[in-house]
DNA sequence: ACTATACATGCAAATATTATTATATTTTTA
DNA sequence: TAAAAATATAATAATATTTGCATGTATAGT
């Protein structure tokens, strides 16, 4: 299992536009560094070092197939993050019944060792 | 609604420990601003600094309370993304039959307009 | 009115991320 | 075995993020 922190990291990696398509894409199945080059505009290298920062933190794998890498997913944290990412959301989180700007509002939580 | 564009912004705002600790945080209820600097070993101000990112892409709000500000959830994507950071995943997601390094697989993709 | 409290803002320094370019590696094909 | 195809790596430059620090503002208490 990884921890929190390493959870945040594999965050962070996922939150970029590319690394996004690559892994929607790959969610439809496997894919090759050149087919990724046909639809993201970027360039070769670019793709592969996305490509490589994905695997390097097990997010994807490859296997290799004559000079072809046949990419595909391995994370199970990726199709759930998509799935959030194609989500609808309508509303937004009730407010909670606190503190109204205009009039004096009472602060509910606890501040132990804070005066007033 | 957001565009994805846009949520993968929000997801890359998320993406930050200390950002993190302060959803968390919130999920469990309103808080304010030295109320986060006593368990984020953080100075004011960058707790402050952090605060108002999250609250520049509406993923939190505040209420005034006199000079407290009671910091509150506001958008219904933070509790789905912390769910998936809680959530633990044992098995990886099973391989595609595929391309084994030992043997010569067979790429299973179209490749139109690729050689070879 | 003065002072303390709670918080925000602006700026600069340190650091991290990203894309670009050139080059290297491996495997297939001729 | 030489050329090409597919991909990776390394170095660099451009840009963005993060933090620290000093200062600013508003409210409350005295």
């Amino acid at each position: 299992m990884r921890s929190l922190g390493n959870k945040i990291e594999v965050l962070k990696v996922i939150a970029h536009p590319v690394r996004i398509r690559i892994l929607e894409e790959l969610l439809k199945g496997v894919k090759c560094v050149s087919d990724f080059e046909d639809f993201l505009e970027i360039s070769q290298p670019n793709a592969s070092q996305h490509l490589s920062l994905l695997r390097r933190y097990g997010l994807i794998d490859y296997y290799m197939d004559g000079r072809l890498r046949c990419y595909f997913l391995r994370d199970p944290i990726v199709p759930d993050l998509l799935a959030i990412l194609g989500k609808e959301y309508q509303e937004e989180l009730p407010a909670p019944p606190c503190c109204p700007v205009t009039k004096k509002g009472k602060y509910p939580g606890v501040r132990p060792g804070k005066k007033t």
